[in-house]
DNA sequence: GGTCAACTGCGTACGCTGTACGAAGAATAG
DNA sequence: CTATTCTTCGTACAGCGTACGCAGTTGACC
């Protein structure tokens, strides 16, 4: 599976396909495709079948048409990923949750968190520079917007924002992974394990590391497997946001 | 750049090599390199070059070998990823904090924080089945110490040490991904924006978004780039650990 | 000391990737 | 009708992991 990168491109021929300002030919054959209907194509493309399938001959297949035929509307894969990126974070709701700052925020991480699940190509996704679309630049003003207003400096907005978004990123990669290793090793943590203590038990040195038998034993009890990623998601979202909170009640009443 | 899977192959043969039992046959030419050399180099590849770069081709090449004498070694890449893997986590010092737990988490994080930043690769390998070598599991044993006496549940034990380590995964990965992307686009963050900017004035719409004008002028003025990894990662930690603080506390004095 | 099994090194081949190039055909302006 | 512009897409290239099988080397055994 491939990581990607986006905003690549030219920034003009980006900008011009992530908000749809290409100028319109007279001359020549009408297309046979559109933007839309390419990165409709390659998100159905990446949601079933992962990123690393997600080819241009792939997608070019999904449409009934040549792999080069892309290459009339995209200058590469690079910004048909940009689009694909801009346009799935269209499907965010951006619910409004005004007067409650941790409710605005636990709702734009469980948003991003659905979009995740939906989409988990994104997670593989490297967007240190956004693609500047409508949909980006929404979504970013929706998540400031919950941490508006409750004495934050500006800086602070930001990196509160950053700090939500790289978490849920982070708590969501971990359970998308979980639940793909399964599908591929055709194995249940149970049975992985099962599989090693054998072994592990034949090598020895098991004795040096006594808290992780202990906690290893617990938490596979409590769960079933090594890892639940629901209770993880919940328990650290609570801890961050508690943590958030320490400092806005600081600012609101510094020297306390 | 590829991402990557561990613990993918047969666990016999992985924890053999992990630990470093095979067995050593008594007839044949002896072997031209070792296990830990072929390990070495695959680092070293991946360090200078990325995980992308370090192909069994690549790998082979830097010890003046074919690309198939590696299979000689390891059953497949997966598999050398696993050493490579366990291997690094060997450069941990595992500083020991004791008595103080919240110092004691601050080290781990900023223990995993440096061998990230040396070895960048790491944050493209999924992790959700780790290789059972020696150093993964002293590892996770010694996080699990800095969380050990302080009145929490085994599970939450684990989940605390996971979200930390998610955590600095998280930051990390954005901090690298920042610096990588100068790199390949040969922009700065500020050169990009404003070869954004005219486009996106001429699109307008920009007065739709006016917290995110104003936060990106102020977070842009304070640290001259749109990201700042060094503050973003203290300020999540500190946020971090403080909502763990909040559960600690909670645990030592319940009904408080 | 000769023989043979066991072992190592590695050349070749296959299907996959993104995309540069250029040929062939279609639609419209003049 | 012609010239121009625009379309589709076949071919080609270098690089990937690795299955297969051959050639050469070493040590155990008689």
């Amino acid at each position: 599976m491939n990581q990607e990168y986006s905003g690549s491109g030219d920034p003009a021929k980006s900008l011009e396909l992530l908000w749809r300002r290409r100028p319109v030919p007279t001359r020549g054959p009408k297309p046979a495709l559109t933007v839309d209907g390419i990165v409709a194509a390659a998100v159905r493309v990446a949601d079933a079948e992962g990123l690393a399938a997600m080819s241009m001959r792939r997608v070019a297949d999904e449409l009934g048409a040549g792999a080069m035929t892309l290459y009339r509307y995209f200058p590469g894969k690079g910004e048909l990923l940009d689009v694909m990126l801009d346009t799935v974070y269209g499907e965010l709701p951006r619910r409004v949750v005004p007067g409650d700052w941790r409710a605005a925020l636990d709702e734009v991480a469980r948003e991003n968190r659905e979009l995740y699940l939906r989409h988990p190509w994104l997670l593989q996704v490297a967007i240190s520079r956004p693609p500047l679309g409508p949909n980006v630049m929404a979504k970013y003003e929706w998540e400031l917007s919950a941490v508006e207003g409750i004495g934050l400096t500006d800086v602070e907005m930001d990196a509160t924002v950053a700090l939500v978004n790289g978490y849920v990123h982070g708590a969501v990669r971990t359970a998308v992974e979980a639940r793909q290793v399964i599908q591929r090793s055709g194995m249940t943590d149970k049975e992985w394990w099962l599989a090693h203590v054998p072994h592990l038990d034949q090598i020895g040195d098991l004795e040096k590391f006594p808290i992780s038998a202990r906690v290893g034993t617990a938490v596979g009890n409590e769960f079933d497997a090594p890892y639940n990623s629901e209770h993880a998601f919940e328990y650290g979202l609570e801890r961050l946001l508690d943590g958030v909170s320490a400092l806005v009640v600081n600012r609101s009443a510094p020297q306390g």
